[in-house]
DNA sequence: ATACAAAATACTGTATACAATCCGGGCGCC
DNA sequence: GGCGCCCGGATTGTATACAGTATTTTGTAT
């Protein structure tokens, strides 16, 4: 397979679809690749120095997750998130996550719990030290530990699908100072209703959450926009 | 590309993974090929005349949809449903069609009305006459009048998605006959209700519905084991 | 006979070559 | 001067060839 030594460092021996797929989409959450670019299989299989066949696959992959649009004997290019299509998405995350939230109180065990106490944890030092990757992973580890302890796997999948139509918001997002402590005490709050296994409570708060969430990044955008 | 006539009549000058994957889809839920059985590419290419190439992306197009499981370095093979699995599904579907039927109560314009009043005499017809396909179908119009006036283009996906995990056990389940007078009345009650914009009726009508699926094929399956 | 090892085989992963289609530019015609 | 057609280049769609790995088979030794 060749691959010149060169960007692509990541754990060799993994299918080369993963690799490129990994690479383009950290270039279009990093916004190397901008949002309406094309991506052309021939450019970018020379430049990772792979074949197209692998750049084809990894590109289908990126239009699953809808950070690409695919047009039939067009190609592809970099999905453009619209304001509206953020809502949708959050809509749907809204329900979703009521759903999972309810589930994991029923039938959440003691190890998911300590896990989750863990993982309010790891975000609330992640919020103190700064690093807006490590906060996105940790923010991203809190909620797949309820997502899992769901105990719906198409359900797990479906969330951590919408998560990614997000990411590009969220790194943003998450740098505003403001919100961050609003995160900490909604984070608190959801693993305390989730110990008492108080599925009412647990539901409103996530509502509430994905609420904020929802006016922060509007008002973010709109700010932008200005 | 050759494609000596065989199996495949449908409309030439698709692309042919379109084609490779209508055909095996078609094939998995006709159970012509059954759960379990692998799908090699080479196979598969063969018998339809085409080569490995879009054979492989139309069995990944049909690892997205679930219909297969993809095994790195091992290949396909058509999935196997379980009962959790199917349960798993019908709880997503319950909490999206909710929200879905909410959304339309809200924004449903007289077009998409009079569509929805005419899917149900479809359906309603469907049931008199009897064929099966037919009936599926205009079952999937139905709903789909109400996915697409929700307004939400990503619900609509995923909702048509989950509904192809579905499709083997649907087939089954439409031909009991007393299930077929209770699903057009419960079709009826929906639409009266969206019809007055009755949101909180139309969802638990919704839900109903699903619950009412959910027994169905889950006493079907029993009946089947034994 | 069974267990282990080694080789053959069969399959996926990757690369490359070829075909078909779409887009833009230039030229001619109206 | 504008509209339309044709041609060439660019890019995706498809086919095939090659490489690597996992699985199965077969042979041998205990």
């Amino acid at each position: 397979m060749m691959m010149e030594e060169f960007e692509v460092n990541a754990s060799e021996f993994l299918p080369l679809r993963e690799v490129v797929y990994m690479t383009l989409r950290k270039a279009i959450l990093t916004e190397k690749l901008r949002p309406g670019e094309r991506l052309m299989e021939n450019t970018i299989a020379q430049k990772l120095g792979v074949s197209r066949t692998p750049v084809r696959e990894a590109i289908r992959m990126l239009g699953d997750e809808g950070l690409v649009d695919l047009i039939p004997r067009r190609g592809a290019q970099v999905a453009q998130i619209s304001l509206q299509e953020l809502k949708d998405v959050l809509e749907i995350r809204k329900s979703l996550e009521v759903l999972a939230t309810e589930r994991a109180c029923e039938i959440m065990d003691e190890e998911e719990m300590y896990a989750l106490r863990r993982a309010e944890e790891r975000f609330d030092t992640a919020v103190r030290g700064g690093d807006p990757t490590e906060l996105a992973e940790a923010d991203v580890a809190f909620h797949d530990v309820i997502y899992t302890a769901a105990g719906n796997r198409r359900l797990l999948s479906i969330l951590s699908n919408l998560r990614e139509q997000m990411y590009r918001f969220r790194l943003e997002y998450l740098k505003q100072p403001d919100t961050l402590a609003n995160l900490v005490e909604e984070h608190r709050a959801i693993v305390g209703a989730v110990e008492k296994r108080d599925a009412e409570a647990a539901k409103a708060l996530i509502i509430a959450h994905i609420d904020n969430q929802k006016t922060g990044i509007s008002r973010m955008l709109a700010g932008k926009e200005a």
